[in-house]
DNA sequence: CTGAAAGCGCTTACAG
DNA sequence: CTGAAAGCGCTTACAG
């Protein structure tokens, strides 16, 4: 039925090896020879088969994709999908193509991707965080598949991880309300114990240090998550205290938009009253009112360098490496400032 | 290095045959070394190679995941990402993983993807639409591989397709206008050409009709994408009519920001002076001001429904079907109605 | 209930 | 420059 290439070595009359070094671009095969099979094969239409050809060299040409943690069902999280997006593109062009595991299956194990990368041959891994880690990634990225973890620290031997520098995120953030004027500023945190969260809180702390700023005890206060839910709530207490502070500096996009609905509800207005900047660049934050000051990761750098990386762990035999991607500060209205160049 | 089957045969006593039929459930295998070969499997932590399976049985347990048209590259489409998450939870279920074809490989025959689904011989596809289809496609759904279509009416022997009763979703509209006391209404179409808009306009005429409300033609004007500028543009015409419409239905949710935008910078108000309702439910609707009104569609069912519909046609060989699901009409507060019940 | 043997479609030393 | 042969790790009739 499918033809083989036993079909076009007959055809070509050579044998099924030649042909094999043809695809496989070997120089040590005749111009002429080459130039008959090539027809033949354009004429036939003929592709190898993916299985055989990976049983018979172990490689699959396949990257795996994990979204670790809890939210690991969920694979149309916005950051992960824009990183995947721009990751497929340049490992595409790199020759491979992606897998994506359902979560459901290798149930048994609690989610064993180790077995599920060998079983799959894949050549590599892209793992991105969703915060809470399964033991099963530990396994993975001490084992000898290649890894690249993104906003994940990985340190097996064959692994590399990348993040954004996320003690800049929040030192940009300070920067912006130092230059604006502010003296005082609060902090809408993330859940205490999220590395992400962690970071940009420790950055907040030390950014306060490198400008001279005070840090105000009551001022800075950590949600339960990143949601808007959280962001409200913490908003509301910032709100009751009583000195209410001017400029706040809420961990992520999702928190502000609730710090937002807060600062409105207590008809209080922004940027007059409260400034405030969010993290993560969501694309709502264009379209709340008032457009939302943010800080941006540059994604599709993230994407493309992981893909990089990757593939220089993959036929390099690279070892660990990591990177830190520089965060942009996108200016909108929540502060004040108009001016593009800040 | 690898354990294989025949390590797992010798360590247990009996035939690779044997394990074979173990590992794939056969019934008539004698308990005793069932249960010896299980806890061999279990102790050195066995699993089976894909490749090997596949090149065997000629199946690979894999579900192609096409994003058709020129919008093909970017896979970070809202739309898309919800139907494929909810697709790949309950494929998942039902034993398949996902595999992402990389557009910038194949490029030889301008992505032919019916070759990459015998490469890989995937078990079967899902195909969303991005409007703009390549002749690949129809090549794909006219072969043997089994494919479902969301968005995109597929005919093939093997094929089915389903998408959101986008008639339905133009009537949801009217109906809301209608009861709200609306009589003149105006449409801010879709790119004209493209199916999805098309339906949305055709089914806006024909509501139109059974409400018995007049088809007012410079109340529709199409404009040339589905992009907030292009619904900016459209609304600014709209504005400068003699008769300014005081109901205007948007194609999409991000046609309905730019239309307002333009009314905003008219210095007229929603929705007193003008009421507005999109087409999507994009995250945003929520934050913008004031939160739009818009019509939803089920992509948590329509992923699984296409997922039941694909492993159908795969496992049961059955023909063509198609299916389309009920929209629904989110209430925000464009339209001035805040009752829930609508 | 169990196993020997052939086959799935390719690649890779190796010999010539 | 070319080909015969063995091997990759499974599965599937078939025979017993």
């Amino acid at each position: 039925m499918r033809i083989t290439i036993k079909d076009i070595a007959r055809l070509a009359g050579v044998s099924p090896a030649t042909v094999s070094k043809i695809i496989n671009n070997y120089s040590d095969v005749g111009e002429a020879t080459k130039q008959k099979v090539l027809s033949i094969m354009e004429e036939t239409g003929y592709r190898p088969t993916h299985s055989a050809q990976s049983l018979a060299t172990k490689k699959s040409n396949l990257i795996g994709v994990i979204f670790a943690g809890k939210i690991n069902v969920d694979i149309n999280d916005p950051f992960f999908v824009d990183i995947v997006n721009s990751f497929k593109k340049t490992v595409g062009s790199l020759g491979y193509d992606l897998l994506f595991f359902s979560n459901e299956k290798f149930q048994a194990t609690d989610d064993d991707y180790l077995a599920r990368c060998r079983y799959y041959q894949v050549d590599g891994c892209i793992i991105i965080s969703g915060d809470e880690l399964q033991p099963s990634i530990i396994e993975l990225d001490r084992s000898e598949i290649p890894c690249i973890g993104v906003d994940l620290v990985l340190s097996g031997e064959r692994s590399g991880y990348l993040m954004t520098d996320n003690y800049k995120v929040s030192s940009k953030v300070i920067e912006h309300f130092y230059l604006l004027g502010h003296r005082s500023i609060a902090h809408i945190g993330g859940k205490k114990g999220s590395p992400i969260s962690d970071m940009r809180y420790n950055g907040f702390i030390r950014a306060l240090g490198e400008y001279g700023l005070p840090i105000i005890e009551e001022y800075i206060i950590r949600g339960d998550s990143f949601k808007e839910q959280s962001g409200y709530n913490v908003m509301k207490k910032l709100l009751s205290l009583p000195e209410v502070p001017k400029a706040v500096y809420a961990a992520s996009d999702l928190m502000a938009f609730g710090a937002i609905r807060a600062i409105k509800e207590a008809g209080l207005r922004i940027p007059e009253d409260i400034a405030i900047v969010g993290c993560d660049d969501l694309d709502a934050c264009r379209y709340i009112d008032p457009p939302l000051t943010t800080i941006s990761q540059d994604k599709e750098k993230m994407g493309k360098l992981a893909a990089y990386m990757l593939s220089d762990i993959i036929e390099k035999n690279l070892g660990t490496s990591s990177l830190f991607v520089e965060p942009e500060l996108i200016v909108r209205k929540t502060c004040g400032a108009y001016i593009k160049d800040f």
